[in-house]
RNA sequence: GCUCCAGUGGCGGAAUCGGUAGACGCGUUGGACUUAAAAUCCAAUCGGGCGUAUAACCCGGUGCCAGUUCAAGUCUGGCCUGGAGCACCA
């Protein structure tokens, strides 16, 4: 065996031999109950990033260590590889995106072998290939055929640097989350996903999701944003065409009903014009062509101060017969509730904010309990900030006095019973806006006909390609539409003349399902079978970044409900279990191109070698938390790969693959052989519990120095020592094969071992052998620590007592003081309490 | 504004249940080996009392202030700071 550690040549060996064999192909069946690990699929931009690095690292450490303990393991890969950048690039060299997508799938492949990862390359999936995008579309149409997805005009995110729009999810601050350009509104016809329809159980289901964080849980239930509440329906007393008009209003606040000074509606509330007065209808276009023309960022402005333009006619309020004006102003939201908004300015900040500008009156109907009988004795007017809190009903007529929260349900209860309102619960989600007017993509399987109007694919004529006679030089328009062959089609209905959707899908849909799709990713008959993926799913263990809390997270777990309400799966949830892993900075920021503050992982495979990085990126922090990359933390954990392999090299003689133990060993061999079982439960808890790789590395390196010091202690080794020194150093190699692949599997080689280390099952420790043979007992006197006596760890509490009782500084310190009580905690500390 | 997470040495971080705070590593300092360097090995490294060394000892210390407890990094209440998400959502 070499004494230098030479990891460029194992690496490079192994990688070869891996590949060559399929050594982690993964049959649906093996006897043994299924693990399914995931890491969130890779776009391919071109190289890896140390993101990807720890995303993976973490993932293949699972799942190898799953394996070992008996599970057949599911490790797969892909490519998410619709989507912008391929496009830019193709138009900016006028080139194929295809061509650069494939050219970077092939280069990153090879960094992922070179990484060492355990995936089953045989259920790759690349969601740009018809043999993936075909059953894309396959779903679009099931959905379709359910009603879950529909076209509409509507007000749309549209980025003008990426030429198309966006979904809510995916706007930021206003701004693209691809390219950070300001979004603009724009009117447009589209199609939609009807997430929405799964609000309710897209939240109540978070419940089922112990295996996530609370973090990405409480962000999932935000955005769903669920409130209770009542609609009312306030009648218009004077429209101006004369007709019986209603303008119906979203509260979460019935019980401040009676406190109604004035109403809003949204400017592109649809029935403005006709509650519009005549007088009044300048004032309210001019306000809403302004409205239009704000951008998101300044129209969504919390500082800005409020403004808006009465309509001229009014609504009666059924509770209490007052009149109160319409108006119409920005801060109503047209896509929220019913576009209009019932303004309580005592009770609410924004309304009493809009009242005091413009000088509306505002009327007290909730008060603190302590503040009655007089609330505000003289004038609502000398309010400064609307009362929010809980408080008592005033001024509301039968219902003065009752508790607001009890008026709550009172009040729409008498709404209802009367007919003018009902209870309502409401969600902040909006439908999922999914066309997208790019040509990297998959093409929505649909065509317009001239008779039939919108009419979908049939399912035999799957997949609609994406046609490669386009110009992508152009600017301006999606290069699909300059093909000429795409968009002339016949209707496969009626055989008129038809043109095809030119818009393709969101890549958030590709991502949708592509988990499913690896469980049978070769079937080109269905998009899966069922049978296969109910077995695999759901995945027990996934593994990402913290940005797709929303996005990526909240789409998939829709897309399996709408599944399995298309009977093509039979379980609610994708993911049992999430780890969101941190991201990597370096000198404690980010790293990105900009900042030049990046790390090629090539670099480090080529100096240190890929187990060097592995074990760096899971050592310094535990995986949720970020990583802050240093050049000398690399540098460390090449120096300890090297004094493990040199721990190994040098004792290859000595080292007995076939040991035996006896049970009674000298007294430094038994400690060491101690010391190797309770590593062994340290690393085997550590990783079990919640994945704090960190600490097992530590533990790795408290084993290796054991052995060391062990060693130093000796300086012949007879038969027993080689024996206990065998099974340290096979223990040691078995805990760090899921981590350090290259070096174990050469190590277990030149050991003369058959077959292969990573087929090796984990290690098994005894829960005697666990622990040492003597203990510190720990003596405090009023919880302060005063001294510290070794002794046997069977020790009993009585004789605890009494070793700690009759310790000669003990005795000095409660000298001439009562001892009121003793605690004695087994096996650990003696408290004695003095007065 | 609302929601969630975090705060421990010079740094990354450790500490199943409330039970020795600072494991393991990085860095730093000193030493061994070497003609020298690299590599390797050994030792020290929270602050203060403390001042020349050595040894020992004592006190304080986990963002701040209280509380519970024999005992608090850990539990409770109230703050402060940082990060993330949402945000004119009625």
């Amino acid at each position: 065996m070499k004494q230098s550690y030479y990891p460029q040549e194992i690496e490079k060996k192994w990688k070869k031999i891996w590949e060559d064999n399929k050594v982690f192909k993964t049959e649906n069946d093996n006897g043994k109950p299924k693990y399914y690990a995931l890491s969130m699929f890779p776009y391919p931009s071109g190289k890896l990033h140390m993101g990807h690095v720890r995303n993976y690292t973490i993932t293949d450490v699972i799942a190898r260590f799953k394996k070992a303990n008996g599970f057949n393991v599911l490790h797969p890969i892909g490519w998410d590889s619709f989507g912008l950048p391929a496009e830019n690039a193709a138009m900016k060299h006028n080139a194929d995106p295809e061509k650069w997508t494939d050219e970077n799938i092939a280069y990153m492949t090879e960094q992922l072998k070179m990484l060492g990862l355990s995936y089953d390359w045989d259920r790759e999936v690349t969601t740009c290939k018809p043999d993936y995008y075909k059953w894309t579309q396959w779903i679009f149409l099931q959905l379709y055929k359910k009603g879950l997805v529909y076209k509409k005009e509507a007000a749309v995110n549209w980025c003008p640097d990426c030429g198309t729009v966006l979904a809510n999810e995916q706007v930021i601050d206003g701004k693209c989350w691809r390219c950070d350009s300001e979004v603009e509104k724009k009117y447009l016809s589209q199609w939609f996903v009807k997430i929405t329809e799964y609000a309710d159980e897209l939240l109540k289901d978070l419940d089922l999701l112990k295996g996530w964080g609370d973090n990405v849980k409480t962000m999932q239930a935000n955005w769903i944003g669920k409130s209770h509440g009542a609609i009312f329906r306030f009648p218009v007393v004077d429209a101006p065409s004369g007709e019986k008009m209603e303008v119906p209003v979203y509260t979460t606040r019935p019980d401040t009903v009676h406190g109604i000074t004035y109403l809003v509606v949204a400017p592109e509330y649809k029935d403005i014009e006709k509650l519009t007065t005549e007088e009044n209808k300048q004032a309210v276009e001019e306000y809403r062509a302004n409205a239009r023309k704000m951008s998101e960022i300044e129209r969504l402005s919390t500082d800005r101060t409020k403004t808006g333009v009465p309509l001229g006619t009014h609504c009666k309020n059924p509770f209490t017969g007052e009149i109160f004006p319409l108006w119409t102003a920005d801060y109503a939201l047209v896509e929220y509730g019913t576009g209009a908004v019932m303004a309580v300015p005592t009770h609410d900040t924004r309304d009493f904010d809009f009242a005091k500008k413009y000088n509306l009156p505002m009327k007290v109907v909730i008060a603190p309990e302590a503040s009655l009988p007089n609330p505000l004795p003289e004038g609502a007017r000398e309010l400064t900030a609307a009362y929010t809190e809980e408080g008592v009903l005033v001024n509301s007529g039968e219902f003065n006095g009752m508790k607001n929260t009890e008026a709550k349900k009172a009040i729409t209860q008498k709404a209802v019973d009367e007919g003018f309102g009902e209870f309502k619960t409401q969600f902040r989600l909006r439908d999922w806006l999914i066309s997208r007017q790019r040509y990297w993509g998959a093409p929505i399987p649909v065509v317009y006909c001239d008779k039939c109007g919108i009419v979908p694919v049939p399912e035999d004529q799957l997949p609609v390609l994406l046609p490669k006679d386009v110009d992508f030089s152009v600017v301006g328009k999606s290069p699909i539409t300059t093909s000429p062959t795409f968009k002339d089609t016949v209707c496969p209905v009626c055989g008129s003349h038809a043109t095809r959707e030119m818009d393709t899908m969101d890549t958030f849909i590709c991502s949708s399902w592509y988990y499913l799709r690896y469980a049978d990713a070769k079937n080109d008959k269905e998009c899966f079978n069922k049978d296969i993926v109910n077995k695999w799913l759901p995945v027990d263990q996934y593994v990402g970044g913290i940005e797709h809390a929303i996005l990526h997270l909240l789409y998939s777990r829709f897309f399996t409900k709408a599944l399995r309400d298309c009977g093509l799966l039979n379980f609610d949830e994708p993911f049992k279990n999430l780890l969101t892993q941190g991201m990597v900075l370096k000198d404690g920021s980010k790293m990105s191109k900009s900042k030049g503050n990046t790390v090629d992982p090539d670099e480090i495979f080529e100096n240190y070698g890929a187990d060097t990085a592995r074990l760096f990126i899971l050592s310094d922090s535990p995986p949720a938390r970020d990583f802050d990359w240093s050049d000398a933390g690399v540098e460390g954990c090449y120096k300890f790969l090297n004094r493990v392999w040199r721990l190994v090299s040098s004792n290859a003689e000595n080292i007995n693959l076939n040991y035996s133990l006896s049970s009674n060993l000298a007294k430094d061999n038994d400690d060491l052989v101690r010391t190797v079982h309770m590593q062994i439960k340290g690393i085997t808890n550590d990783i079990t519990n919640e994945f704090q790789f960190n600490t097992v590395i530590s533990k790795y390196r408290e084993l290796v120095n054991a052995i060391y010091d062990w060693q130093a202690k000796k300086s012949e080794l007879n038969e027993e020592d080689k024996n206990v020194l065998s099974f340290a150093i096979v223990s040691m190699l078995k805990l760090m094969s899921p981590v350090a692949v290259y070096l174990t599997e050469e190590a277990w080689h030149e050991l003369g071992a058959d077959g292969s280390i990573h087929d090796q099952p984990w290690c098994e420790w005894d829960e005697n052998l666990a622990k040492s043979s003597s203990i510190t007992l720990v003596v405090q006197i009023n919880g302060k620590v005063k001294d510290k006596i070794e002794v046997d760890a069977e020790i009993s509490k009585e004789d605890m007592e009494k070793q700690a009782l009759s310790s000669q500084k003990i005795k000095e310190l409660t000298d001439g003081k009562t001892i009121v009580k003793v605690i004695v905690v087994p096996g650990k500390l003696v408290n004695i309490v003095v007065k």
